[in-house]
DNA sequence: GATGAATGAGTATTCATTCAT
DNA sequence: CATGAATGAATACTCATTCAT
């Protein structure tokens, strides 16, 4: 509610240059003094808004969440559980993802999870809630019956770590990714028992 | 003529406790000096065996990579196609991943990557080379009558991004993890059409 | 808003501790841990207000090559051209020299005009205004028929390597130098048809 | 007389390498190190033949000033004492200076003089003797009748003093320095009174 | 004659952070 | 809200040198 306050755009810009130096030169080499430098102000004034660089680091990680979020979350638009569904299962096996976040600066984060119980606690929040969400466009597709699956839980699982595994396969692939992942849809559209119009490209694509 | 040469003996020695201090406190906080104070050597020496932190850290991923490799590689001893392949797959889906080498480590050398063809190059000619392993595995069990799928190289593929996308997810998660891992299992013994006996299971954690 | 600036005046301070250490130990023995040591304070401090060394070492000569300007400036209260030029000749021809400062610093110094475009431009226009005002003063003197010469540049050039020359010299031998320069400095003055006082010396010296 | 040591050729090969390495990077630069790697030999064998690095520039002094030497000492089969001094006077102001050595290593070289007593007394035994030569010349010339000047040592002096300067001040500058030093030349040919032929240039060049 | 192991002190530079203004 | 002074520990890396083989 109301206007943000110039700590949080603040806070929101440090962030940014954080992550676009992490971007360029990796996470281990992303220095205070360096963002200072990037955003032509002082270091002293990036403590100030951020106690630690741990705080930083936090930060990102929560910017770099907020984007994967939003991968699993489709317009509101739409309403029919079918179309919603392979609206998300578009997405997940789309190009978004490496659009989104730098790769490095992903991985960088995520080995962070080993070290920090906090920072573990969010990444599972977060892929909790979107396994959730997953697990509830299926569930409303099933009883549409748009599709027919026996455990929904189970096929949100399966379709996860297809698309974890595959974005971590082709990020060491430079070529055909598009092709692979086109494989890799249809793959779950099978099990899902999914039939999809000839058409339904141009849908996801607007 | 000249002294004897230990280099690599020293550089084994250097390259471990380079992982282990990386182990502890995160690869982007191990330090020569560090590797060196846990040797009790002098932190020029390991610049004598290892010109730069860059040249310690690619001999570190080397490290890595052989380890990973050994999962897909089972023992001679066992020659019987549809044998070889479920002992692989077992291994696959076994736990031996996170005694094998630091998840933390793991990610943050693979962060590295999307920083450095060499690296890339490193991770990507091992990857191919495994999962042309594991298609192998599975042309002689074909030709063995074991399974039944059309095309090898997809189903490798498969395999492949199934058991990578559940590393990364259940690194997430703390418990059930080898329930999960079996489920994973079987699922993909049901799509090759193999069939285990009940006692499998023994002959491969011998 | 901030702090109060005290850049400048620890600029010239750290500068001035930077040239006691190099005529203590030679420039090439003198680092950033040494100075700041010397003055009591942080080697990180040296570095806040001198981003390389490469900056000190330029601030450095330019803390010399004032000095050396001062030899060919002489107090503004004189105003009669010949006694002018005869007493920046003086200057010249002085021991003032040594005490500016010390030859090893400043070959060591002139010595980078070699491998550095910025600090050679330096010298170089240094020298050329130095020059200048040499050609002035002589111009000057000849206008007021002090001196008779035809070519006021090329008795510039002239006296300028006979003070370089004799500089570099006498930095070889451990006496008489003073006399050796008073012969130099006579057939300056002879080359220039310049009589000079019996007395000279006692306004020169004042 | 005999055959030269290998240890002398070994040691003559480590001072031009470390001369190259001086010219190259700088004198404070250059290290036994990258000496050695020149000169693809292990570090340690250039301290087998120097026991230390001061030995090293020591003896990179000794190969600088007899260079130096060479400039002053024209061929022997000149026994004409007109032609001789004509041909050591062309030396001095030739170009040859800048093609033996570099000036950079040069002044660096020489700014030890004012931290090492020994090396002040190496060079200054040099000077004394390249004067002391020049004197020679000179007498002898005097005694043929080809100049016409009361003082011999104080012309040596002074032409001493000219030729320094000149290499000091033209190092400064890029261009015309033929020129500038042909009129220096002429300086000194006209303050010994000598005549020089028309087509003297042949004969020196040859 | 030459190599490689090993040391220990040194280098410039960067770091996150604190505090005064 | 923002700057600049200052710290102290850490960084990778280079140095000359010694010694064993």
């Amino acid at each position: 509610m109301g206007r943000k306050s110039i700590k949080e755009i603040r806070r929101k810009e440090i962030v940014t240059a954080f992550y676009q130096v992490a971007k360029k030169e990796g996470l281990e080499n992303a220095s205070i003094a360096k963002v200072a430098k990037k955003m032509e102000i002082n270091p002293s004034l990036v403590m100030h808004y951020f106690n630690t660089k741990e705080d930083l680091i936090y930060e990102l990680i929560n910017f770099i969440l907020e984007s994967y979020g939003n991968i699993y979350k489709p317009k509101k638009s739409i309403t029919d559980p079918k179309e919603r569904l392979i609206l998300i299962i578009d997405n997940l096996f789309s190009r978004k993802w490496n659009t989104l976040f730098d790769d490095g600066v992903f991985f960088s984060c995520f080995a962070l999870v080993f070290r920090s119980k906090k920072i573990k606690a969010h990444y599972k929040a977060l892929h909790d809630s979107l396994r959730g969400m997953l697990a509830d466009a299926l569930k409303e597709a099933k009883e549409h019956g748009a599709i027919n699956i026996p455990d929904v839980a189970a096929a949100s699982d399966m379709i996860f770590i297809l698309v974890e595994g595959a974005y971590y396969y082709l990020s060491l692939s430079d070529d055909n990714n598009e092709d692979k992942l086109a494989i890799y849809k249809k793959e779950v559209f099978m099990r899902l028992g999914l039939t999809v119009d000839a058409n339904h490209k141009e849908i996801v694509t607007s």
